[in-house]
DNA sequence: TCCTTTATGTAAAGGCTGGTTCCAAGTATG
DNA sequence: CATACTTGGAACCAGCCTTTACATAAAGGA
């Protein structure tokens, strides 16, 4: 256990182990060594056991690594362990989906407050949240230890939302809007924009088809 | 224009580039130096000189960038001078999502069938898409030349989507299941899996923060 | 008990990618 | 014609990620 930096990369690869650890224990599997991690995530399993060194001695030389014990480690280094309560600005197609998933999470990552700057939308339920007006931003995240906030409104908006989501003392934003937000040095972003994604993918599509498709659907 | 190897960051920029030269579009502004990039994007000039660069000779020198020239170009690296078809898979919120945000989408990237696995949802109307049974599959997209495909199913669903697109002979896939995907080397997968990068997010919050829940840590 | 097998943790090395600095060359302006 | 500006590319640097290799520890069987 060194505690030297911890690169952006290995904080990654955290969610995805424990999402196999996670299927392992659903089938009541035991005990994982790092050479059958790496296989089911096409990963060297020095790098699995060099990323999880790095936060403790979780496993026994030998048998490998304690699928609960493991489990309860990662969620433990990724706070699931604690309850994080989020806030979500922008009650529109995105916001209701997350706030969909959000109900079958098991994580004690919660959605507990739906925001939105129309007034068409206030008032209006998503699950069992009712959504609220931006002016009751602030005091929602302070009287509700709030510490994420989710950005899911037009790339226009996305600026100001941030800059209330900061005002109002938010630790980490993730963002879904497709625009660049400026954010002082002490803000974790996250984004997810899949728009961008999208693009760049298809940037890895071969040239050549320009066949004038006329997107015709019937 | 050297023709090295091209890095996923610099492809992963250039929907950036472009979202910061539509803007300067919209005010009419006719050209922009690297400098100006730099300073709206946070990022060095001479890495966005090298990264358009890597594609071609678009600037001037003591001029800088014309906006609608370096648009077009951006565009034309990113397939988007051609139309991309799209197929979506789960009509679940997050489908329903992306399907609405498509309809407003400038890019000549369009989903144009969308499909899910369970019967309740076959038939019923997205925009102005009909939801389609998975053994439409391949036949669709073999016939509407559908070069990519979308992934919005439950984790547990995802592999068995993934292989249906790829046997449909689909070249990219964008993934939002919360699930570990094998895919032949040939097909490009970009992951926009928001629960992870939530995750990711929690760990750089500062610890602390117990509430009600018992910390019951050694 | 002792030997073999298995698998961790970590040091060391290597490679690769990404980013930065620097400078020559081209263009507009006065 | 001189100056100021800006690109494109070479070269350099840095750091991260990954892999290899090995010492160590545990379990199981003879």
């Amino acid at each position: 256990m060194k505690q030297t930096k911890i690169s952006e990369a290995v904080v990654r690869r955290l969610p995805i182990y424990l999402q196999v650890l996670n299927e392992l224990n659903n089938r009541e599997v035991q005990t994982v060594s790092s050479q059958e991690l790496g296989v089911k995530l096409d990963l060297n399993p020095a790098q699995i056991r060099k990323d999880l060194a790095y936060f403790g001695d979780f496993g026994r030389k030998g048998i490998g690594y304690d699928v609960t014990y493991l489990i309860e480690k990662i969620r433990q280094i990724l706070k699931l362990d604690q309850t994080i309560n989020v806030a979500l600005v922008g009650a529109g197609n995105l916001g209701h989906a997350l706030c969909n998933y959000n109900k079958y999470s098991k994580d004690n990552m919660k959605i507990i407050a739906v925001f939105d700057v129309h007034p068409s939308k206030i008032g209006s339920q998503i699950n069992n949240l009712t959504v609220m007006p931006m002016d009751m931003l602030k005091q929602t995240v302070e009287e509700n230890n709030i510490r994420i906030g989710i950005i899911t409104v037009p790339g226009f908006e996305a600026q100001n939302v941030a800059n209330q989501f900061i005002d109002a003392g938010i630790e980490g934003l993730l963002n879904f809007a497709p625009a660049i937000l400026k954010v002082p040095e002490e803000i974790r972003i996250h984004h997810a924009d899949f728009t961008k994604e999208l693009l760049s993918l298809a940037y890895y599509l071969e040239r050549e088809r320009d066949d004038e498709n006329e997107p015709n659907l019937d």
